[in-house]
DNA sequence: ATGAAAGCGCTAACAG
DNA sequence: CTGTTAGCGCTTTCAT
């Protein structure tokens, strides 16, 4: 451990016999000013004496501090626990790293947002934020987060006012919800079960909803309409809250699951009730996982390019820290169709 | 935007006709040091001002930096991709952020370790690691690791030598093995089939393949043993190599796959080649993940407590943030059987 | 091409 | 209880 005293840079202008800005230069690659004879004998001295600068020193000096920070607000502990969240989260961090910057991770639960330590103790550039919660919930964390007046990148939903301190990187989940409800509807369901999340309420899932339940209604076709939300997702609940709607109202000819985990669950509790799938009902998930095609009716479903969400709000950002204001204030990537047998 | 230039605490004292060190004790909560009223007006200045403290200033005084890094090797580009990892990493997170630390997250390829911008301009008070690469690489990550000199908790492995300012906290894959193998060899099987991951390599998965191995060779009673790595582990990967397998070696009475990721792939194999689990073969899995009981053949595998396991490592370093020194060398949790249908 | 001086904004230590 | 002094380690600016 040792913490001792760090090597700072006099002592290492003083080992090698020059002034401490020789250093200095020499340390932020300024190699133009300098002497061949003079740049290895300075590297010698800062490889003998293993010196690496301080930061709080550099950053009073510069006040560029090279950090951006992400928020995931998740009801739950397990805030990377959902596979098309991490995904935009590795998209992030990987641009921004690779450009030098450091990300500052940091999941808060809705009701927490605000006593976090990021707002506390602002130590970066500028922000990517994945809200959840009620309405008004996130209404409050939009809130917070302008008045930290730092560039901000929100992914997953428009924000209430344009600002060109903020950029919105999203998919069109409304229309989405809707091309995949017209999919649905071409089986002439009479009877429709819409499963949501139940503990998370995100923006996007909301649209889903809403793009399905317009569509729907627009169709005019189907008789009867369920929303049901289903506890906190897991295998367990869904399975219950299934079970139960059938037990009340039968079996729904067509289900609809705002996300693949809550589809994969549906079909387990299908098969274990001697449902065939696709010939008695049929289902369908919604952000393409990894695991969509793991069972053998595999799911229909949508995709869209979460990492890529990550990388292109990463990039606006960059290019917002150095113009210092955004180009575009909403950035929509595309969502495509994902043909399983499941529908 | 308009970066401007931020209130300094300097010009709260002057708004407020009080020293600086005044306005900075209030900043810092030292209440006890002032008059209530005195308080009051301070308090005033500053959120009238909108006062938040310069980090680079207050880290060069302190140098108290309250954030901890997160490296996660990973050869893919998705480094959060792997549930089990990503449940250490929100345990670690979690924990962290509650005590006021912050966490700095990066993901790196084996290959490009050591030129990531957290080793070149160190900004951390300590480090929680997740290795993996060939052991070459493995070693020389771990040394570049000490170089730093900083706290470091090592995940999933231990550290070739022992030193008080490195931790592992790890589960005991060798002898989960053990046992998930001895599980498998009541059924006798005659041929074992061992699927590993391909493109990544952990020291834990190592570790795992050792286990089954050797407590297949001390029970003697098999007679194949095939171990074949699974190209990037991804489906459509296991399920070639292993029909590729199949169609040389014969379909094997057991399949002992190193993740659950790779056993539901397999399980789909033998689901599309009409061969019955548990009947004709079985097949289990490793490090029971969300989803390992999806299929209608639910996985035996193992499970250990990923999140708990971030969060030990977390405190553990705390303690030794405080202390100077970690109080254990090893901490090994707790792995236990899954017993499913597929074994 | 190299060096000297000054000061970024804050807080520890001490003086009043 | 409040204020003054000094300096953390670095880099910008200007002089040599």
């Amino acid at each position: 451990m040792s913490q001792l005293k760090r090597t700072t840079l006099r002592q290492v202008a003083d080992h090698a016999n020059v002034s401490p800005m020789t250093v200095s230069n020499f340390v932020n690659g300024r190699f133009e000013l300098m002497t061949s004879e003079m740049r290895e004998k300075v590297g010698r001295s800062v490889k003998a004496l293993n010196y690496r600068r301080n930061y709080g020193a550099h950053l009073l000096r510069t006040s560029k501090l090279w950090s951006i920070g992400i928020i995931v607000v998740d009801a739950s502990d397990h805030y990377l626990s959902d596979g098309y969240t991490t995904q935009i989260v590795s998209g992030i961090s990987n641009t921004l790293n690779e450009k030098g910057f450091s990300t500052l991770l940091q999941g808060v639960k809705p009701s927490e947002f605000g006593t976090s330590n990021m707002f506390r103790n602002v130590q970066t550039d500028g922000m990517c934020v994945l809200l959840s919660g009620s309405d008004e919930q996130r209404a409050h964390q939009f809130d917070l987060i302008r008045e930290l007046h730092q560039p901000t990148v929100l992914f997953l939903e428009e924000p209430d006012e344009a600002s060109d301190a903020i950029c919105a990187v999203m998919q069109n989940d409304y229309s989405a919800a809707r091309t995949l409800t017209q999919h649905v509807l071409k089986r002439q369901p009479n009877s429709v079960l819409i499963l949501t999340s139940g503990e998370n309420e995100w923006a996007a899932v909301n649209q889903r909803v809403s793009g399905m339940r317009d569509e729907i209604r627009s169709n005019g076709s189907v008789g009867d309409l369920y929303i049901i939300p289903t506890g906190d997702g897991r295998q367990r609940d869904v399975i219950q809250v299934f079970d139960e709607h059938v037990s009340k109202h039968g079996h729904p000819d067509a289900i609809m699951c705002i996300n693949d985990e809550i589809a994969l669950a549906t079909l387990k509790a299908l098969k274990q009730a001697g449902v065939n799938v696709p010939e008695q009902t049929c289902v369908t998930g919604f952000n393409a996982f990894g695991l969509h095609d793991i069972t053998d009716v595999t799911l229909t479903t949508m995709r869209s390019p979460a990492y890529e969400m990550g990388q292109t709000g990463a990039h606006e950002l960059l290019r917002a820290l150095e113009d210092g204001r955004f180009e575009q204030e909403t950035i929509v990537m595309p969502i495509e169709l994902v043909n399983g047998t499941s529908a």
